[in-house]
DNA sequence: CCGCTATTGATACTCGGTCTCAATAGTACA
DNA sequence: TGTACTATTGAGACCGAGTATCAATAGCGG
């Protein structure tokens, strides 16, 4: 994804463009698999930069409140942020070695509303998250 | 659900019936609301056990594994556990209070096949949780 | 260019969970 | 009813992820 579009994005709710957000944005658009934030913080530091770890943490937080990033949950009970397209999206993730893939079209509307129904819930909204293993990991276990 | 069920569980996978597990199983199943493993072990200490903190952590790691436990996901990160029925079940969480229900029938049968078509990947399982806000919280705001 | 205030980095802290290791207690078996 | 074998235990140190505080700084509107 395009950077100076997420920024973009925070300028639009009113926040400042700063430095330190600009360096973890551009961290992270260069990204490909779920990450943590302090694997953010370390390469940046590791870059020579200076932005401390409560600066990666609330950026992160920001952008996950503007949707351009989501959250994936590992089996294990861990977490990673992965970025999201804009829209409903969910994501499949490889249990091995990680890789995301988002998709869109989930068809748990019905099932919502039957569940409104018959629990009084107002339903707010869902979560839903595919596991597997993804062909390159397959082919990697056949090998062995 | 029932303490001593189980109990029966565990022993059938050939794991041993300790005073400690015992006290951690009949403690969680006299809950309602997801728990976290902190407040287990603290409710036993309170009560004079000397059950340590790693032997629940322990328990419910076990109890995960046999299926008797699940995890909520909750909106701000923080995961809880709750008791589950024996089958493919997910789970309908109120934000407000932690109410959960449990339910059946989840129909992405056919989404994990488009996916795995799509992608191929091999599905291995998939996580679904709604939320929203029950009926008792619902008319506890409104009383605002 | 100035001033206001959002944002910052350092630091200390909490919370959930894991690891190690010597001591203990279930259980199978005689 | 022992006894021996080994799974399980509690303590305590440790870890990763995230938050609270606070004085210093740096965006940005004017
Ligand atoms: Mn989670
Ligand atoms: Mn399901
Ligand atoms: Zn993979
Ligand atoms: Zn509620």
């Amino acid at each position: 994804m395009d950077a100076a579009h997420v920024l973009e994005s925070l300028r639009d709710v009113g926040l400042r463009i700063t430095g330190p957000r600009r360096e973890v944005v551009e961290a992270i658009c260069a990204r490909e698999m779920p990450f943590s934030a302090d694997e953010v913080y370390d390469e940046l530091r590791a870059a020579g930069s200076s932005t401390g770890r409560a600066t990666v943490f609330r950026t992160l937080d920001l952008l996950v409140g503007l949707r351009l990033l989501g959250r994936v949950h590992r089996p294990d009970g861990s977490h990673g942020y992965v970025l999201r397209e804009p829209g409903h999206r969910h994501h499949l993730v490889c249990s091995t070695c990680g890789t995301v893939v988002e998709f869109q079209g989930c068809n748990v509307a019905a099932l919502a509303d039957e569940l409104a129904d018959r629990t009084q819930f107002r339903i707010e909204g869902h979560w839903l998250e595919f596991f597997g293993v993804c062909a390159d990991c397959q082919s990697r276990d056949a090998a062995d």
